[in-house]
RNA sequence: GGGCGAAUGGCGGAACUGGUAGACGCGCACGACUCAAAAUCGUGUUUCGCAAGAAAUGAGAGUUCGAUUCUCUCUUCGCCCA
């Protein structure tokens, strides 16, 4: 018998596929598709065991549901736009262009290694004008859609590095390289109107009935619709405002109104431009950065105003207008009323410029003297100190009488908000999609033609330059347009919009006309499977699905919305990590134990090694395992079958390297199977029915728990069946259904550890081109033999082996007969038998 | 602070719509093979108890003939949002 080389197998396996090219994908209206995708990875150098896992989930999903007769879609492509590559060009003096694609090829021979079923055909990357030539069109289309447009907005500035900060690069309020106090600064940039179908957005979830209600929830609260009102405040003091408008969610706190706060981007604030205070409070509040979370932590700090504002439901109540840092121009109308004692932020900045905090809610278990002390009071209750609106329900009533009232005397109206704002797409950065945009000498935005498409980013370009490399291409940004010498704009698009669409551009990658054929997506899409980590949950997946409605929208050749019908969210791999005396992180490569508790240096062993907690594996916290490395040790069939078998595939994992060796010894043990198997002479006379039933119900498992994506419990059941087949082996007489019921096991096998499987499948001259799913025969999943539970008041005493034929009367009056359950009803009561058929019988006895 | 989820042996985990808790794997123990070790194979392995038996699914209550599963309260942890 030889050992089981994984090497030469996996090897000729994965060589026959290419070859062969075993999983190219074409439309053929004969069959059902499906379409499986993972999300495809952004080319950072090298694959880490997160994608392995992602994958592989996907790769055994894909197999299995061609097994399953499925015409399958699989693709695999590269996010390869990017910030790192840019970062890692400046470092080391390199082109973002060059160390992306060598990125890419050594992530491809790795995703190879694994054995993945992918159809290279449709790899597309990024970062290539194939691709977003196709982008420039989209956004060109969105364009006359009304789906774009320019504004003013925020960004997070880095005043050292003279750079604009993605949200993720400011670290504490400091930039993430510089350590610059990161300042809010204003430019003009191109954004998508999301906002556009918010609703849609939003309604739309619920026809998601594929995807975990964790990640809709999410979404859901991301879109935060509110019900409000909308309020006009007349303003008393000065002779250019006469009102205020501002929008509330909680109009039924309006007696408890203590001043007006307008965010210093309100159209109030040209009045102050030439006051001194004012700029230098302005300047204050630049300081803040432009995420909710850091304006909700911040200081909050106000300028006061001459102005009065007049509350509408008490016109004796009159209170300060400020302007306050804690107000953003993107939600409502840059104006909210402040009401200290039902809102925290309102009630901290009550306490720093001493306004009244007068209580107008009070909890259900307290009086109407109630006070609000230390912290606002937001939970529910009733109305107090409010006259007319005393006692109303909170929220339940509150709200929206409150709003009845307030339309009645047309002091405002009813107003539906949504937290979700539009989507910035300017980057001012050099490796991103350029904006397919210029301006004239009047500024005037001028598309740019279809025929000069794609616009390509400049090659040769200086990184170091500060700012974005693009403004200093002075030769790129020139255009004629029509004869008009234009300037290109110089933002690039951001990320995100580059993995909103490739789903589509999957299913017709080889097309050079169009982004997408309408024949292909027709028949393609929507994504059957889609299957990625849970942080994508909102902006990619939300992203996606504005994008099929955004190319849908008055298109004739798609109406499509949704671009996933289901959805998986994967867990992360874990690892332990480890520290040396010092505090450092150490790599578990670097780290030996004979014990496996206590750990030592391997470089130095008389060094300890401290054990941290197991979390996820990040470069940072040097806690990772190189799968490439792994894969050369022990297969990729042993990684994949690894991967899935210690944890649900949603929930976290721990890598462990007892868990690896023992996934590889089981290979071995299935092979010295097979070979036993195939060595074999004996003949078969007799049909082996103990053999027929097993393999079909394991099979019916498998099947059903494939379904639900449960592998770690499909690997229990193919450990299950070596031990069967390896008892059955030892047997005199085989049957001579034995190859027929072996042959049906390895093809359940393929999906998994499919190097493994083809090679045993045609050892035994099985056929390798569409390999089918076993048919299961339902007659040898009914049980003749049940086991039957006896209980007495519950409580399990013996367990009997019962035909099925048996009937009810027959066997209650035979398990009373029974030795062991007899003792228990002597001399007691018998109150009340339940049966359950085919499973228990419980006495209950008194 | 809000939302969502989780908690089962020494460890990862299994248990269909409420019906034998601990499948399967790891680890550990013992045995076989070996001069010996590794590898491999076999047996055992929730806890207490010699046993009969009893207890046990984070803690406490409830519904039920019966609860890991359903309801409530609490504790701890994780994720997301703020």
């Amino acid at each position: 018998m030889e050992r089981y080389n994984f090497k030469t197998v996996e090897d000729k396996w994965q060589k026959y596929w290419l070859k062969n090219k075993t999983f190219k994908s074409s439309i053929n209206k004969n069959k059902k598709k499906f379409y499986c995708l993972e999300m495809f990875p952004y080319p950072s150098g090298k694959i880490h065991m997160g994608h392995v896992r992602n994958y592989t989930i996907g790769d055994v999903l894909s197999r299995y549901k061609s097994l399953k007769g499925n015409n399958v879609l699989h693709p695999m492509g590269w996010d390869s736009f990017g910030m790192p590559a840019e970062n890692a060009a400046k470092q080391n003096n390199l082109n973002p262009k060059n160390w992306t694609e060598d990125n890419i090829k050594i992530m491809k021979s790795q995703l190879m290694m694994l054995g993945l079923s992918i159809d290279w055909d449709r790899e597309v990357s990024t970062c290539s004008p194939d691709y977003y030539k196709h982008q420039q069109k989209i956004f060109l289309d969105l364009f006359d859609k009304g789906l774009v447009y320019r504004k003013e907005s925020y960004v997070n500035w880095d005043p050292v590095d003279k750079t604009v900060l993605a949200n993720e690069q400011v670290i504490d309020g400091k930039g993430w390289r510089s350590g610059a106090l990161v300042e809010r600064k204003k430019l003009n940039q191109w954004f998508f109107k999301i906002s556009h179908f918010s609703e849609e957005l939003l309604n739309d979830l619920n026809e998601l009935n594929e995807w975990p209600d964790k990640v809709k929830i999410m979404q859901k609260n991301w879109i935060g619709k509110s019900f409000g009102c909308e309020i006009d405040f007349k303003i008393e003091g000065s002779e250019n405002v006469k009102s205020i408008k501002c929008y509330t969610t909680r109009p039924d706190t309006l007696f408890g109104f203590s001043f007006l706060a307008l965010s210093v981007d309100h159209p109030l604030s040209k009045y102050y431009e030439n006051n001194k205070d004012f700029i230098k409070f302005k300047k204050e509040c630049s300081k803040t950065g432009t995420t909710e979370e850091s304006i909700a932590q911040a200081n909050k700090i106000g300028f006061k105003t001459e102005l009065l504002a007049i509350n509408p439901l008490d016109n004796k109540n009159k209170v300060p207008v400020y302007f306050a840092n804690f107000v953003l121009m993107d939600y409502g109308f840059g104006a909210v009323f402040g009401c200290p004692a039902h809102d925290q932020r309102d009630f901290d900045f009550a306490k720093k410029y001493n306004l009244e905090i007068k209580t107008v809610v009070r909890p259900k278990n307290e009086d109407a003297n109630y006070q609000v002390e230390n912290e606002a009071y937001t939970g529910p209750g009733k109305i107090i100190n409010s006259k007319f609106l005393n006692d109303l329900d909170v929220p339940e009533k509150s709200i929206s009488e409150t709003i009845k009232i307030i339309e009645e005397k047309k002091l405002g109206k009813k107003k539906t908000n949504y937290r979700l704002k539009d989507w910035g797409i300017s980057r001012q950065r050099y490796w991103g999609c350029p904006i397919p945009i210029a301006y004239d000498e009047k500024n005037n935005v001028i598309k740019i033609p279809e025929k000069y498409l794609p616009v390509k980013l400049p090659e040769n370009i200086d990184l170091n330059t500060s700012g974005n490399p693009l403004d200093s291409q002075n030769e790129w940004k020139k255009i004629v347009i029509d004869g008009k010498i234009c300037q290109r704009e110089t933002d690039t698009l951001d990320t995100f919009v580059d993995s909103s669409w490739y789903f589509l551009r999957f299913c017709s990658a080889q097309s050079t006309t169009e982004p997408f054929e309408k024949s292909d997506i027709d028949y393609w899409m929507p994504v059957d499977q889609y299957i990625g980590g849970v942080e994508h949950a909102i902006l990619h997946l939300l992203y996606s699905r504005f994008f099929m409605r955004a190319i849908s929208l008055d298109n004739k050749n798609t109406k499509l919305k949704e671009p996933f019908k289901g959805l998986f969210t994967q867990g992360m791999v874990c690892h332990r990590t480890f520290k040396d005396e010092n505090n450092n992180w150490i790599y578990p490569d670097d780290v030996i134990s004979e014990d496996g508790k206590n750990f030592y240096q391997s470089k130095d062993p008389s060094k300890k090694v401290i054990v941290g907690p197991s979390e996820s594996m990040s470069k940072s916290k040097k806690n990772t395992i190189d799968p490439e490395k792994i894969i050369k040790m022990y297969g990729a069939d042993a990684v994949r079958l690894f991967i899935l078998s210690d944890s649900p595939p949603e929930k976290d994992v721990q890598w462990s390297d007892t868990g690896i060796s023992a996934s590889y010894k089981f290979l071995q043990k299935l092979w010295n199977l097979h070979e036993k198997i195939i060595l074999n002479k004996k003949k078969f006379l007799k049909f082996d029915e103990d053999l027929e039933k097993f393999t079909n119900q394991i099979i019916y498992k498998i099947n059903y728990d494939l379904e639900r994506f449960g592998f770690n419990v499909v690997i229990a059941s193919i450990h299950k069946i070596y031990s069967f087949y390896n008892q059955q082996i030892n047997k005199e007489d085989w049957g001579n259904n034995f190859e027929k019921n072996y042959v049906n096991i390895l093809k359940v096998l393929n999906p998994l550890i499919p190097h493994f499987s083809s090679e045993c499948l045609e050892q035994l001259k099985q056929p390798l081109q569409d390999i089918q799913w076993p048919q299961i025969d339902q007659k040898f999943l009914e049980k003749e033999v049940y086991n039957v539970v006896a209980q007495i008041n519950g409580k399990k005493r013996k367990v009997f082996s019962i035909s099925k034929s048996i009937n009810k009367e027959t066997l209650i009056k035979n398990i009373q007969k029974d030795e062991q359950i007899k003792k228990y009803l002597e001399n007691k009561v018998l109150i009340k038998t339940i049966y359950i058929e085919n499973k228990l019988i419980n006495f209950i006895i008194k």
